[in-house]
DNA sequence: TCGAGCGACTTGCATTTTGATAGTGAAGTG
DNA sequence: CACTTCACTATCAAAATGCAAGTCGCTCGA
């Protein structure tokens, strides 16, 4: 996918999915949200292979989603921690979570929880500047100034 | 990455990505919803090999996100245009691309604005019952019922 | 001290997916 | 009638993925 020219790209969705791009890679950036660190953690939850999950993690770290952590000296043995990018990137995920559920929604489903209040949450994406839903809003991408 | 069993999982996170889950899919409904339509089109923006495209876009007809119209009878011609479930993802992209813009968004970026204002919009996810931003929540998710 | 076990990988190899390039076919254009 | 446009398909090489098995440093129990 040539994603070294997206990272460089004008496009801020294109920059973003530079970083996090693939399905693996948010999946772990969920469950690490979810409070897991360790590689055999993320092995089990996600059934993912192990050499898969090695580039990811080391992908992810690269990218300055996760850090690695090293938790014992002996035996010497790191974990992985979302940095302030990868907390960030949760509620994107959150999001996308909410339009699933919108949209495929049949059957048993998880729900997001607010931990302080134990009540439902409902993610919505709206602009920060007016409050206004980003799904009542016709947009456009305005181009950066060629050589400012 | 057996998408087939993430789509029937019961979290929200993986049935999205079960349906848009790559990059070239999600760039491909960022297109769209910039007015994009044709095959042509999506391959010039996006520099995509046209048999990657075929795939994608039958891939995203297939997901209910695309639909397929025949716009012209002679010569026979089709074309895409987003679902409502589709249009309803790009506040997704959106917020991924705000999140980006926050950490790497040095140098010369495209932003997003609003064609009724003219003004740039900073896309936040929040809870829609509460209007909280989600970065300030934290959350679990809750396993739904077993068998209710 | 021997062997089993754990955590976090690495290696090897088969399968699958991707990507570049070239070609096809129907139709319109000069 | 040659040329071009649009929307692909075909071919084949290259890269990514996935599975199984092995490795390395270390601890623990007999």
């Amino acid at each position: 996918m040539d994603t070294k020219k997206l990272s460089f790209g004008t496009c801020p969705v294109g920059r973003g999915l530079a970083r996090a791009g693939d399905a693996w890679s948010m999946l772990i950036l969920r469950d690490a949200g979810l409070g897991l660190t360790r590689f055999d953690e993320f092995q089990k939850s996600l059934g993912i292979a192990p050499n898969i999950l090695t580039r990811r993690l080391a992908a992810l770290t690269e990218a300055g989603m996760l850090e690695r952590r090293r938790y014992s000296e002996r035996p010497p043995r790191d974990d992985y921690v979302l940095t302030a990018a990868g907390r960030d990137y949760l509620p994107v995920l959150q999001a996308l979570g909410g339009w699933a559920a919108r949209h495929f929604g049949e059957g048993a489903m998880s729900e997001l929880i607010d931990t302080a209040t134990g009540r439902a949450i409902v993610p919505q994406v709206v602009d920060a500047v007016t409050g206004t839903p980003l799904s009542e809003l016709s947009v456009t991408l305005r181009q950066p100034k060629p050589h400012g």
